[in-house]
DNA sequence: AATGAATGAGTTTTCATTCAT
DNA sequence: GATGAATGAAAACTCATTCAT
């Protein structure tokens, strides 16, 4: 696979991933708070209870840290959804796709909102990497609404397939982003209930 | 008002005045291409075209200069959309002032971007304000939205309207975002016209 | 020139002269004491009579110290050998000219030591220059020797120049290598005697 | 005999020795190509062909491995040297000596340089042991030298001799220390040739 | 008002050494 | 005896901020 690798100098495989399960739990709690920049590398030794010495065992840069939290929360996201049932074009799978994914969002919300206010940190290749990743969340809504379109459930034009695509997306990260502004007022189920009210009113063939 | 202040230690207004926009104009473009945290004083100062003694007579610290970028961006953000005619709740209206304000995103797009990615690291009470600033664009939108519900042009519910406006919003905001994706694929005006008329299909009374 | 730089980030040429002098100054002392490797920047900033921050505002990296330390003991070694009288093959004016030079090594014997113990830690660039510095001394002596065997005052072939040139060189570092077991038994004038009377006794014509 | 021991865990001494011969071999390599400073203790280590816990059951602290080194090269130069037949104040005979020390150097060319340029960093007690064995060495000319002296094979005031044996051991060393610039020029043969006529040139009654 | 040299706390990263397995 | 994961002191270097000129 073309997975960006972090090289440790640790040669016991489950004891790596046992660490950086333990690393990305520590980071994701400190990130939160302080962000990316101003967590240093001691303290997110510190909140994953190792010393110092041993984070550098298991990573190479500060960078990575970063690197090994957003493929986390990546790998947890499409480990969720590819559990979906597949979908032959009909609306309501679509619509359990959405709410499995506002669902995941609502979960990790914490995790989310630091992949993405950090992500512009990550160095080059793992920022690509991090966006292929996006790319093939849009891409799954596309072929959802796709089939869709096909199965006549849908009244809905190839323009609009990108953007609604998108706009799923934008609007579960609307609800982990713009929570100060929403948790007071909407539980997600609402949020859910609304947004796709939303979408379909104007999709669904009358 | 409360407006938050940034203290100088120059007294004559108007050199501040343009000082400031020097500033602000050299911070934006640096940190477009490496974020507030990796951007240094002393590359703001060059940016703006003085030395790094000038900047400090300017600002007290680092943070100001954020504080001024976000400040700035939303008083621009206020002047465009509060030149627009007074609506009296029609559609035609609120539409108006949805293009005009997806357009001042589309030339404000840098600005927006580094405003979203880098506003986190706003000291507590800067933040609030632009928080503050934010909401009063939600809350001009559903003032908008009100009054199409109120003279019966929109078939929506009190529940609806917060959210519409932050979809809005949001949307907006998306244009700016996700500019790496939806770029290749749409012109603004495609995408405000496939956005307005998703939003309306499901909220027109027949 | 091909002179390699060593960047500063202080604009005032005469200050940037200064402070390099006294890091010069400090470096040697603290270098002949524990070496490069073992002296800290931060104790050469001190050595130097200034702060850390100081110290890196006329250096990039420590390398650069060790550099600096290098090309001026060059320095000094060029000026006071290139302010001999041009020599016209004469074996008087060989002599004056190793005279000089081995006088040089006594005055300077600390910085030489420091220089040949530590020169293999420059980087690669930087260690060229020296080593061409190095070279030009030699052939300093090259032609010193040379002169003297056209003009018929020393029997010497071809060959031997070459050997005879690193060896006055040689012999000159080896005043500075082995002070620990030479200065006990004799002077710098009678090791300058015996060196020379045992190099020129195999080298006069009769 | 007072020679500085290097404490091991380990009990089984023909292991002792079988892994040092490892480690000594593994750290010349090292040392030559990034010096004794920036070799890690896991990477001679790994040069030697074992992991860093074994590395420290043979040795106490780093710079154990450096006097190992240093020690065992003055003990093959021992060797090779007093295997030669006693001399009875020839010429000749001293001229074996020579041969066979220069020789020597040019065959362990790599193992001087290390050690001429690392010995520095030695700790007190093991670089006192060190320059014993440098004085033993020049001490073996010296008496070669005052043999012959006494015997009337060479004119040579007691003056001479110190300087003179410090002359061939400096001059055998330079052959290791200056190969980048005499290799080009000159076989081992030629060199010691080269040498040897202009040392006793001036040395020999005529 | 403008400048830019000076400062030093704070940051990331390395690496010799230990010790449980 | 051998291994390699864990440790933390110490290193190089950065950069926001100050202040004399």
């Amino acid at each position: 696979m073309n997975k960006r690798e972090v090289k440790s100098s640790v040669k016991d495989e489950n004891l790596i991933e046992k660490r950086r399960e333990q690393m990305i739990r520590g980071a994701v709690k400190l990130f939160k708070e302080k962000g990316f920049h101003r967590a240093t590398t001691r303290e997110i030794a510190k909140a994953s209870g190792f010393s110092i010495g041993t984070l550098y065992e298991y990573i190479r840069t500060k960078e990575d840290v970063l690197y090994l939290v957003c493929d986390s929360i990546y790998n947890e996201v499409h480990d969720r959804l590819s559990a979906l049932p597949t979908q032959e074009g009909t609306v309501e799978g679509l619509q359990v796709a959405i709410n499995q994914y506002y669902h995941l969002i609502d979960d990790m919300s914490d995790e989310f909102l630091v992949m993405y206010q950090e992500s512009k940190s990550l160095p080059k290749d793992a920022l690509q990497y991090v966006l292929k990743k996006e790319m093939e969340m849009v891409a799954l809504f596309e072929s959802l609404l796709d089939a869709c379109a096909k199965s006549g459930e849908l009244r809905i034009s190839t323009e609009q397939v990108g953007i609604a695509a998108h706009h799923i997306v934008v609007q579960g990260q609307m609800w982990a982003f713009r929570r100060w502004a929403l948790h007071k007022s909407y539980t997600i189920e609402d949020y859910i209930r609304v947004q796709t009210d939303q979408l379909f009113r104007g999709l669904i063939g009358k």
